[in-house]
DNA sequence: GACATATGATACCATATGGTTCTATTAAAG
DNA sequence: CTTTAATAGAACCATATGGTATCATATGTC
């Protein structure tokens, strides 16, 4: 087997290694479960957590730097959502893996069949 | 929508926070690529990288503690393999995105069928 | 047993990371 | 125009993290 896949190193914006290092944090796996609820302010999103606003604002900037959040703004908001890209890159990276763990069943299988042969 | 799905925020080994930590680093990543292909002992992986023994092996125990390797012994060896479970924790909570994908999906589409009553 | 090999484990260091406080900017409201 | 609300950004701090060097342990080989 031989794909493209990287193991997405590269440190800019978009990248698999910024999306995996933004989910790294258990803070803003809860900030996208809630926005995967509804898009919210950076506000409405510090209302849920015990941390000041500086803090939220980080994680939030390091979520859309891993592609899985977008900003829209509107006066002086920002509304946070959630973006496909970023999981879709990370669900891929982990989808790669899908392959080899259905070829180790069948050389497992095989593996059992060929015991069965010298009972 | 509702789901016993948390954050996996737990510290212990095997939980999906564990599991996430561990897939933060590049490096680790390409471990993962490597024994995607075969399994290996310490040495065999530390000959892919140029670094010691000893931050290889640090890698090693964290792959281990996010459930994405098992490691088999064998006299003086140490067989390192992938194993499904990590990565099935991480393909669920990526996973329990997708359903908001679709749904946002539709809405947009609703929206639009929407927009062109009004034309 | 003596020696080499594969790994385990600890202490240590530089930098990254998660968090805070404080200050600045920008937009809504009176 | 002054005031208030929402956010942006920088400086700073404690701890976590990735890496090294070093020493200890266990297994294979002569």
């Amino acid at each position: 087997m031989n794909t493209s896949l990287g193991t997405g190193t590269g440190t800019g914006p978009g990248t698999a290694n910024a999306a995996f290092k933004a989910l790294s944090d258990p803070t803003r796996r809860q900030i996208l479960l809630l926005l995967a609820g509804q898009e919210m302010t950076i506000a409405e999103v510090v209302d849920n957590f015990d941390m000041t606003r500086a803090g939220v604002k980080k994680h939030l900037a390091l979520l859309q730097a891993g592609g899985l959040i977008t900003v829209r703004k509107r006066g002086r908001e920002r509304f946070n959502s959630l973006n496909p890209s970023g999981f879709s890159t990370v669900s891929q990276w982990i989808g790669f893996f899908d392959g080899f763990w259905t070829d180790k069943l069948n050389a497992l299988q095989q593996a059992a069949e060929q015991e069965h042969l010298h009972d």
